[in-house]
DNA sequence: CGATTGCTTGATACCTCTCAACCCAGGTGG
DNA sequence: CCACCTGGGTTGAGAGGTATCAAGCAATCG
């Protein structure tokens, strides 16, 4: 299990954050002027390192998109086992959803901030402005997508190529390639490669003594050879 | 490698599944009535066991919908190593893609007939119709969270759960809960779950052992204590 | 009837997990 | 200032689960 806070309070319907002072830093209903993609108003919020942003099983009555920060997505087994579905970063959307409840929960990483929009709003809204599906499409394809890539990842690679994939994700995503800095500890890494955290610390250990990476500290990792950690991914 | 056959063809663009006696059998435009939830003219095709529908890399100018038969999509690593990302029955949509080109590929898993619809057609008629998009923002729906699971089975059960996950799954889709009737072979559920094929007959064969399934033959499957079984998935 | 394909079973190897100890940085309190 | 504690991370030894390699069986097909 991860959260380390214990709220006596449903996120399900209003998602204030509740305690803490995690209450939204903008108006309510404020524009987030993050882009002008999605066009319907919504509440930013701030969640604090490993807070829940919505339970699995919850009303999905909100979306999200992130402003700044990372938000991970995840499902448990009974016996505790997690399994991070995605790492959602600035720009990113989660929280859709099929059906009347959400079937993740999805937690702060770090620090962090969203906007949340109203799914009914955006029913309602959709006839009047066609635009807004496809921009919801986009987002929908963009994490199916990564789905399937990590379905291959958890599929059909070994340890140390997970591990090597995950690196380069991850620089891809955030600094421009060639430094992964990374949010999350290494049991977010394990859980969302299907691994342990001490194989995980291994591969990382294997990757630097091959000189193909430096671990400059444990979160931020200087990739020293781009290239042969993408061969590595066949 | 699972494609038997080699069709010197690609089918990148038009689609056609090329030679060997499967062109359309309902007239090209014609509607395929399967029901009215998407209004788009589409083509239906028939494609015998183990055909390519369209490859990685190919044109993404169609996306489709299966009429009969069972469909798998599915990547491979340069080594040869296959992931099914999904097997999708009638009724089930595939071939949505963020990008201009397919980043799957999908075969037929059995003799099976689809409707193929343009992309194009869909993307201008949409403004002219909204109910449009709610319907493929469904079906992409049920893909994203079919993904999500599949994901939680790839990274965190074990050999003998993932089988008993599979069988549940199937008999739930295709039979009525009781019976898996299984189109694919050991090779396709093993690329699916991430084994090989010897561990999946192994577990098959567990699973028989201790009196949860019957294997009438090796396609079909009669779950004798479809809750245990459940009980398996925690 | 032999050959092929799909499937099962066995023996062994290897990869990853488990359990444990240890290290290190940061925070707290005496 | 230092002792102590804590949480995150690393490393090692051994166990266990799944893969690999190999043989054999049954059904299908030419």
């Amino acid at each position: 299990m991860s959260a380390q806070q214990s709220f006596p309070v449903s996120y399900g319907v209003s998602l204030r954050p509740a305690v803490s002072g995690a209450w939204p830093t903008g108006a309510a209903g404020g524009k987030p002027g993050w882009d002008n993609a999605l066009p319907i108003a919504g509440s930013v919020l701030n969640f604090s390192q490993d807070q829940e942003i919505y339970g699995d099983g919850d009303d999905a009555q909100l979306y999200f998109k992130v402003l700044t920060g990372v938000v991970r997505t995840c499902k448990f087994l009974d016996d505790g086992r997690r399994q991070i579905e995605a790492f959602h970063a600035a720009g990113d959307l989660f929280g859709f959803e099929a059906g009347a409840e959400y079937t993740m929960s999805a937690e702060a990483v770090c620090d962090c901030t969203v906007v949340s929009y109203r799914r009914r709003s955006f029913d309602t809204q959709a006839a009047g402005d066609e635009r807004v599906w496809p921009q919801m499409f986009a987002a929908m394809m963009r994490n199916l997508a990564r789905a399937q890539v990590h379905t291959l990842l958890l599929g059909r690679r070994t340890a140390l190529e997970k591990v090597a994939s995950f690196l380069i994700d991850w620089a891809d995503r955030a600094s421009g390639g060639r430094i992964a800095a990374l949010p999350m500890t290494r049991q977010d890494i394990a859980d969302y490669l299907g691994l342990t955290i001490e194989t995980v610390s291994r591969m990382l250990s294997q990757l630097e003594r091959q000189d193909l990476i430096e671990l400059s500290s444990a979160r931020q990792i200087k990739l020293k050879n781009p290239l042969a950690l993408r061969e590595l991914n066949a």
